[in-house]
DNA sequence: CTGCGGCCTCCCGCGACGTGAGGGTCAAGC
DNA sequence: GCTTGACCCTCACGTCGCGGGAGGCCGCAG
């Protein structure tokens, strides 16, 4: 018994060709083969084949799929925790995305057109090594800055892209309240910034409160992080500070 | 003015070396180029390269992008009615996978397992391929199959995967109303029907009640379609092409 | 006038397969 | 028992979407 290349191809809807690389690699080696060397898929083969494809479909390489799938100290549950956290994060990244297209549609009804940076946003305009940079000359060394490391080193380009959009609604919205004149110190400016607390607590490490005003403070004091709130509005940079500093009096 | 390379490459998060060559095949062409043959790059540029970032995302080739750029006779808005739906189906196949998850999941604490079939469900069990046929050979040159033609040809294999994971539910959802004795005229039997009947909408063509009639003889008389479903449950072919007359009887 | 970062054009390489070529295998039907 | 056709095998080269480096020009800062 056991399945054949041509029976399993077609279960799960890829081609044969698929398997023979897979085998090839070693990612998915038929447990048998028969007397004449066809490949014989048993059960567990298709299990694996199974969790290969789930984390192929969001966007792993085959070589990070191995890894994932021959770490000893991974019980199935923790398995499916992760697949799950990944699929909530997808989807959270593409109504990002949907609901962007929808303010696009939107603006359009009422006759205005987005400016192309408007446009980028759901893209971000965020760059990540700044942010690795940004970790590890502050913190390097401390507990925050390691986790952090853990983390990020599980994250695919999908996934960078999906937290730099983030990033970018985050600052979007921070200029935004900026613009309005609404005060660092008011209900709206700090609610952004507990958000910003909240996305960096999220994808890098546990942000406390101190912290964050920590990194308020380099924001304006460091150039290179000063200029990519100053390119969107002059005198952001403190804004965000200040609103970063007020959000922490109130948790404290 | 305009952008130069790094500077567009930073704010989509991209590199240069992708902008060297979306230039190069003519998928994305700087507008300008400077006296020393810099490329400088307009907000018009800009604007199309947020589109190309967009289908790319949703995993269509650099080439299907071209054309669908292209093509003279889209309007802004049917462009941004598109984007929209295909992320709603984007985000539609992938909670059908993290519903999966969670009856996996939900499996593991009442300490049973799915078995490697039931697994693959998510993933489908169909063949798009057969499906063509039975769409020619059927329904050649009549309108529907027009109509079939034009869409699918605009389908990925994303798409494609996630339409088998849609038939694959409905199959399973028959297979279970056949295996728990519901009547195949019953409500429960017609209802699956009618879902079916809307995933070929929905994909391929519309599909009337009267050519779900004979969708349905044909999956009892053609061997091919018929070993699809027997394969799962001996009697399921009839089966559902009784609760799809039943459900068209009750439409009429 | 000398760095130094950014830009240019080649051009080779890689991951994940697609696509035959050339040939063995095996159940079915005559 | 022999052919036929669907299915399998192993090479091995092709494709797509870039990555990354070599070798060289541009432009501004000191």
């Amino acid at each position: 018994m056991g399945y054949s290349v041509g029976q399993v191809a077609r279960f799960a809807g890829i081609t044969v060709r698929t398997l023979h690389h897979y085998d090839e690699i070693g990612l998915l080696r038929p447990s048998e083969r028969s007397a004449a060397g066809y490949r014989r898929y048993s059960d567990r083969d298709l299990d694996r084949l199974q969790q290969v494809l789930f984390y192929r479909e969001l966007g792993f390489s085959l070589e990070e799929i191995a890894v994932i799938l021959d770490d000893p100290g991974e019980d199935p549950v923790t398995h499916l925790r992760r697949q799950h956290e990944l699929l909530r994060r997808r989807i959270g990244r593409l109504e990002a995305m949907a609901a962007a297209v929808e303010r696009a549609m939107e603006a359009r009804k009422m006759g205005f057109s987005l400016t192309p940076q408007e446009r980028f946003e759901v893209f971000g305009d965020f760059d990540p090594e700044q942010y690795a940079e940004e970790t590890e000359e502050r913190w390097g060394g401390t507990d925050a800055f390691e986790q952090s490391r853990r983390r990020s080193a599980r994250y695919t380009r999908d996934d960078w892209r999906a937290i730099t959009a983030e990033a970018g609604e985050v600052l979007q919205a921070f200029a935004a309240a900026f613009a309005e004149g609404a005060p660092a110190d008011g209900e709206r400016a700090m609610g952004v910034a507990e958000r910003h607390r909240a996305h960096i607590t999220r994808w890098f490490y546990d942000c406390t409160y101190e912290i964050h005003k920590g990194l308020g403070e380099m924001y304006v004091t460091d150039p290179r992080f000063a200029a990519n709130y100053e390119r969107v509005a002059e005198g952001l940079s403190r804004y965000v500070r200040d609103a970063v500093h007020a959000n922490a009096a109130r948790h404290a």
